[in-house]
DNA sequence: AAAGAAACTGTTCTAAAGAACAGTGTTCAT
DNA sequence: ATGAACACTGTTCTTTAGAACAGTTTCTTT
């Protein structure tokens, strides 16, 4: 559909864009191609946008647009702060590794959500299809019975079930190999989880 | 850390970054604020400048960037088509049923990988800890034995693990429940699983 | 052989848009 | 009370950048 040319314009134009934030002006597309003249940029793009590929805002400087990214829903940027079980005791001590980019509707959480991700280690959470190394997404909000919970129990972080038995709330691991955590202290909700995603090449089981 | 009216000019920022693929100029925020000057857009925007939120390219047209989009990966969108193990029995009958953005590091794909997604129904890979409801993400790629796959067997695309017994590939549900699958006639593996979705609110198991 | 798309050159015009400078009136912390 | 940040007005200047128009050349495709 696109010829030679077009696809390399098309290329530069994704370049620029993602390292820069913002797409290049015509007499910059003249400069990176070597043009002679800024109307050969002008014309390819005037190709590209009649191929459907770009949308052009007329009279609006570097006003071209990736169809696909109008229709994309706001893309939230969620920081994983390392592994659930192994550390983390204060708010203060968020190491960041790495974040996670996902569009907001795809969660189905709030555009304004706080939200947080953490890697899963160990299996008390496996009968509800939690595995070692999956990344929990986390929402910041009042937990619901039968929530899947972040919480801060007498000082460590687990991922459990939230339940409520007799008006009193305590944490319940997916495996009966672990023992239900009834709070001594405090129960401190960290986070509810809102989504999961597993990544990999093995997905061995 | 930002201020009232600075909050303000951020939001504006953002609502018409993700409407109109662009930033706005300055002249375009003193309209909708409705300044009697330009300028108090550009203090307005050196302010957040100074304060981290954004980021201008002097010189340059509508050249503000948010700096957690610079850091991004380039985000991939990924179309959801339909269920598995529920039709999709020829390439053509790919109906759209939303799509699904997120960044290639995260899924830890190559940029140029043709990727897809599908909503699992059923439970014949539970074992491998995949529920009904998951959507699992797809790449168009050369399996390799263990790797869980998208396959067309004798007419009907399932959601199976890819085994290889004496030299003769065939698919093995992960749920004692259900029988190998071992092709009659074709055995067209349609996609490589290299990542899991699952996503909603009660987490239910 | 003619027509059209593709890939340019060269020139000119004007609108869009950033930038700089000199102010004014608040509020707020030292 | 005094300086500093905040939230502006009003004016001017210059660069950036899109747009339009008239060509040339080289391929395909009909």
């Amino acid at each position: 559909m696109l010829t030679e040319r077009q696809q390399q314009l098309l290329e530069f134009l994704k370049e620029y864009h993602s390292s820069n934030g913002l797409m290049p002006s015509t007499r910059e597309i003249q400069v990176h191609f070597g043009f002679a003249s800024q109307t050969a940029a002008v014309s390819h793009l005037k190709a590209l946008e009649k191929k459907g590929v770009i949308q052009k805002v007329p009279g609006k400087a570097r006003a071209l647009v990736f169809p696909e990214q109008l229709e994309r829903e706001e893309i939230l940027d969620i920081p994983i702060y390392g592994q659930i079980a192994a550390g983390m005791a204060s708010e203060t001590d968020q190491q960041n590794d790495g974040c996670l980019s996902i569009d907001v509707a795809t969660l189905g959480v709030p555009r304004s959500a706080k939200t947080f991700a953490l890697k899963v280690r160990g299996d008390s959470m496996i009968d509800a299809h939690i595995m070692s190394g999956d990344c929990v997404i986390l929402e910041l909000k009042e937990p619901r019975r039968g929530d899947i919970v972040a919480a801060l129990i007498d000082g460590e972080t687990t991922l459990k079930r939230y339940v409520i038995k007799d008006g009193m709330p305590y944490l319940q691991a997916e495996n009966e190999l672990y023992p239900d955590l009834v709070p001594v202290r405090e129960l401190v909700i960290q986070g509810v989880m809102v989504a999961l995603l597993r990544r990999g090449e093995g997905m061995v089981a």
